[in-house]
DNA sequence: AAATAGATTGACATATCAATCAACGTAGGT
DNA sequence: ACCTACGTTGATTGATATGTCAATCTATTT
């Protein structure tokens, strides 16, 4: 048995419990209830209900991070990159679907993340992500009368939209679908959605 | 005085206090307070929070669905059809910010919205829009390789990032600003961000 | 086996709000 | 002046949920 075995199962019980009822909705008594623990246990381990959701949201965000910063670093080239970018999410969602759910649902918008903390979170996730873009804006793959701000909106909110359309029908994604998601954001994103 | 005199004034504090602390952390004794009225004549018109949010939400939703049934039948070209689409987007986030604050904070993913019906508007959005994409690949406009739900959420998709950006930092759009962001999204949804 | 530290329990105190309600005010009609 | 209908008030109620705490259990060390 290891050292922090309980704290690992609330921590998954929360994920889910937060992914169906939502932060407001979800009572410290719900998750110990899920986890198969007293109450008090969890006060135990996590301050406050806030602290425990921190703790969840943390996670992504350093699991995001990094993959964003893998590929910054990687030497394949930039349309991979980008196939990457798209295949984290995706492949997060498969994995862990309560995580990615309650990133767009609790996180990507809601008020509650309206702190200065909140938002700087977010500001590195984009910053990360138009260092990539600008980067091949100067190599001339991208073109450069369009600000890397504005590339980054529109490739990062493609994603999202897709995203947000399994996680609200909570629908799932099978290899093929998969494939088809990222080549149509890489397409149009690419070369547009114009005829030729 | 008009006979719904108070019953506005109501609505538009909610409306501001909904987008300060939003939904979950919202009182209704905050809203009295900020209509000037007493506790109990927020009740006399609105029988439950929840019902006064709605009304706020389902007046964002007609002027939503109206500006899209315009477009689809307007006989204005596609690109302008899109073009207005943004446009309506960053008009209303400049006359009316707060509500569309709270459609990005609390309705676009919030789980508050989880609803059968919640997510029965969000069908009704994108189809309408999805539409509007299925005309241009018909008539030759859009590539057909990719299917119009794709189109779709893309295009959708890299205009709530945009307004989000705005929401979440409090940003100001002045007119130089809406026609970069205009152009831009077009630029890069018709014709792809790569360089020729 | 005694001692100590940490894990675990659940009842309880406390605070917060949504919603109710009985009372009071006001205006327009008769 | 009276009546009726609606507008308006804010104290009160009741439910709900967070966070506390004293007590109990378990395991490891000496």
């Amino acid at each position: 048995m290891a050292k922090n075995y309980k704290q690992e199962i609330i921590v998954d019980a929360a994920l889910e419990v937060f992914r169906d009822r939502g932060y407001a909705n979800t009572r410290m008594a719900d998750i110990a209830r899920r986890a198969g623990v007293s109450y008090g246990l969890v006060y135990h381990y996590f301050e406050s209900k806030e602290v425990l959701f921190d703790v969840i949201v943390e996670g992504w965000w350093n699991r995001l991070y990094q993959m964003l910063k893998d590929e910054k670093q990687s030497d394949s080239g930039f349309q991979e990159k980008l196939e990457n970018v798209i295949k984290f999410f995706l492949d997060m969602y498969s994995e862990k679907p309560d995580l990615v759910s309650i990133f767009i649902t609790e996180v990507s918008r809601s008020s509650v993340y309206h702190t200065a903390r909140g938002l700087a979170k977010f500001r590195t996730f984009f910053n990360l992500t138009e260092e990539i873009m600008a980067v091949a804006q100067k190599s001339g793959f991208l073109r450069s009368d369009i600000g890397p701000h504005y590339l980054t909106y529109i490739f990062l909110g493609a994603i999202e939209a897709f995203i947000s359309v399994m996680v609200l029908g909570k629908e799932e994604v099978n290899r093929e679908r998969k494939e088809r998601t990222i080549n149509g954001v890489i397409q149009v994103f690419l070369c547009g959605a114009k005829a030729d």
